[in-house]
DNA sequence: TGGATATTTTTATTCGCTAAACAAACTTTT
DNA sequence: AAAAGTTTGTTTAGCGAATAAAAATATCCA
């Protein structure tokens, strides 16, 4: 009967909305004077200066000394204290290897933590990533904003694990269980959406994004309009089971031809060890991924695919024939405008995404 | 130098954004008394009088007499009213007739205006354009909330018409030449995107959506989140020149086994009037649509599908079809979840969906 | 040195929401 | 009938937050 209607706006939502734009202006640019802030986000100069004197109060903000000389009263410059907090990062998207990290605020990673990890799941799962976290708890040397974790698998945005396959998760609460104990908010998000956050806050000028990752499957990550996507069932972006090929080999999953069983690292890894052309595995790969692709992009309309996975054979020839293949099948004045590339974030794309996924959620930057 | 960091809130905002909070809990369910608007909104008491005082004195909102005894003082209900204002809404989707009507708040339709519309373009599709508007604004008995307007096309959330080849419009700004000519907000939109919204307000429960509508083309309108998605340039949902054949006959968009080429209502009408089967025909649309969709759902993980079309021959025979193609091509969790069918919303879709676009933008509901 | 100019802080005011008290109008109980 | 209890809606007082305007500050420039 008491159907809710979103959320009511009250004075703290005000005030929280004007600090986190303050908060965004300096997060992009650092070395912004209060007046320069004032101008960026429209707000009077008397209600930044409060709201720049609570982030300093709180150490999130610091002042850099002063500005350029011009006429008139010389400005104090103010940036983001990148290193006032950390946050403990943690990917579990490796099958062979887990791996942590702590970041300060400009996703710069201070301290690596790394176990082996190889077929580990349930609870020993779940205990290892705790071991990883605690210890990468104690090697922050500054107070932490958050925890952040990626991982395979449909993880709902409030961090419920409904499904992770390889750790036999199912329907797990994650968030709330590390939560409560560490005492720290955790936010989980599937690794190719981590990727996709890393990518649109370091990599992407565009405010739609999509991020294909190739490692034992294919899974992909979605930002629209500058937000994460997470669809109906949380489930966005798996692109692994579109089928390219109408009787192509039986899947797992029940239906033929599925785009993982072409597309995927050790499959790729296994065709070139076995003695096939490098070239032409790649580009047959390509090609199939291109096919998958041509229906979402063009009901996406997205301009800027990038392609990541861990040593990943010969990414830029995977690039151009998936390209190549897609813009065979989209409309021609899209196709031009699809720019489809390898990541050029590194290794690191996933833990740097749960870093952004910490600080959009906790600071609402990025 | 100056970025711009989205728009500041200040008391204006959260006054509007709670005024907005009320209307809609008022437009989703007639006859709450205040104190149930107090309730679903999360607001206060007094605040929801002081908001309800200022949409009765508009007219907006109207009173509607005693609630049902209970114990304690009775409840004064009140209501949309509906007919306080009216919405002049243009369907310029049919390129055999230009339909324009004038509803209610409720969408209801108020009065009809039909011009036979066939191959005019231009300017000339502009001035039958003003036309039908000045009829409808003469014809509409109360004051105009704004006028909307849905076309085939690629069209801007501002109102510039980028492409609309059946027009030969040309990045033309037709938002704000009828703004100007008629002195009221105009609001435009691609057809299928109008229908989605049409969809998403009177005919589905789930917040992402998409809507397909199948005449000279193929085209789609799409919701996630609740939202109207537009995509990188505005051509989200384009989905008629997804090739769904290798060797498919050449579309004038230069690519070959474009759907459009295979799924068209004139297609469609022009196998059955040569003799072949509907059912073969319709069956064998329906598949290649499905196959052009996989790639879409399982990317946008949408359970909610919505076809549409005048005329269109057999559309629960064609949405089975699809179904079945789409299924054999996606992750059967997600393909069991999907439903697909045709709209039941009649003739009048766009028209209602104009009507939506206005009301959401100028009253924030729907 | 003094005027011009830009930055930042201070002050006073306004806007909007809320809690709490209250008045009103009804049902239920005694 | 009268009293008690409930729910609704309004009034009042107060508080948080933003803003405009004025003042203070610090520099450049002539």
């Amino acid at each position: 009967m008491l159907l809710r209607v979103e959320a009511k706006a009250g004075h703290q939502d005000t005030r929280s909305t004007n600090r986190r734009l303050v908060l965004q202006a300096l997060f992009r640019s650092n070395g912004r004077s209060r007046a320069d802030l004032a101008r960026m986000t429209g707000l009077a100069p008397a209600t930044v200066s409060a709201l720049v004197a609570d982030l300093l109060h709180e150490g999130l903000a610091e002042e850099l000394g002063r500005g350029p000389a011009k006429v008139g009263k010389p400005s104090q410059l103010l940036g983001l204290n990148a290193r006032s907090r950390n946050i403990v990062c943690v990917d579990l998207s490796d099958s062979s290897v887990l791996r942590a990290a702590v970041t300060d605020l400009a996703g710069e990673i201070i301290h690596r933590v790394e176990h082996p990890f190889g077929g580990v799941t349930g609870e020993r799962a779940v205990a290892m990533t705790e071991e990883v976290i605690a210890e990468a708890i104690s090697a922050a040397p500054a107070r932490l904003l958050g925890i952040g974790i990626g991982t395979p698998g449909v993880v709902t945005p409030d961090g419920t694990v409904v499904e992770a396959s390889n750790f036999r998760w199912l329907g797990l609460d994650v968030a709330t269980r590390l939560n409560d104990q560490f005492g720290h908010t955790v936010r989980i998000s599937n690794d190719a959406n981590a990727a996709a956050l890393a990518e649109f806050s370091y990599g992407s000028i565009s405010h739609n994004l999509m991020v294909i990752k190739i490692g034992s499957g294919v899974g992909s990550g979605i930002v629209l309009n500058g937000q994460q996507y997470h669809g109906e069932s949380f489930a966005a972006g798996e692109i692994g089971h579109i089928a390219v090929e109408d009787d192509g080999p039986q899947c797992p999953c029940g239906n033929r031809g599925c785009l993982e069983t072409f597309v995927s690292a050790p499959r790729l890894k296994a065709a070139i060890a076995a003695g096939e052309d490098p070239h032409e595995v790649v580009a047959s790969a390509g090609r199939r991924l291109g096919l998958a692709l041509a229906g979402a992009v063009s009901v996406l309309d997205v301009h800027d695919i990038v392609v990541s996975g861990y040593e990943l054979p010969l990414p830029d020839e995977l690039c151009t024939a998936a390209l190549a293949s897609l813009r065979a099948r989209t409309l021609p004045g899209l196709g031009r405008s699809v720019n489809l590339r390898p990541s050029n974030l590194g290794a690191d794309l996933v833990l740097l995404g749960v870093s952004v996924l910490v600080l959009s959620q906790e600071l609402g930057v990025a």
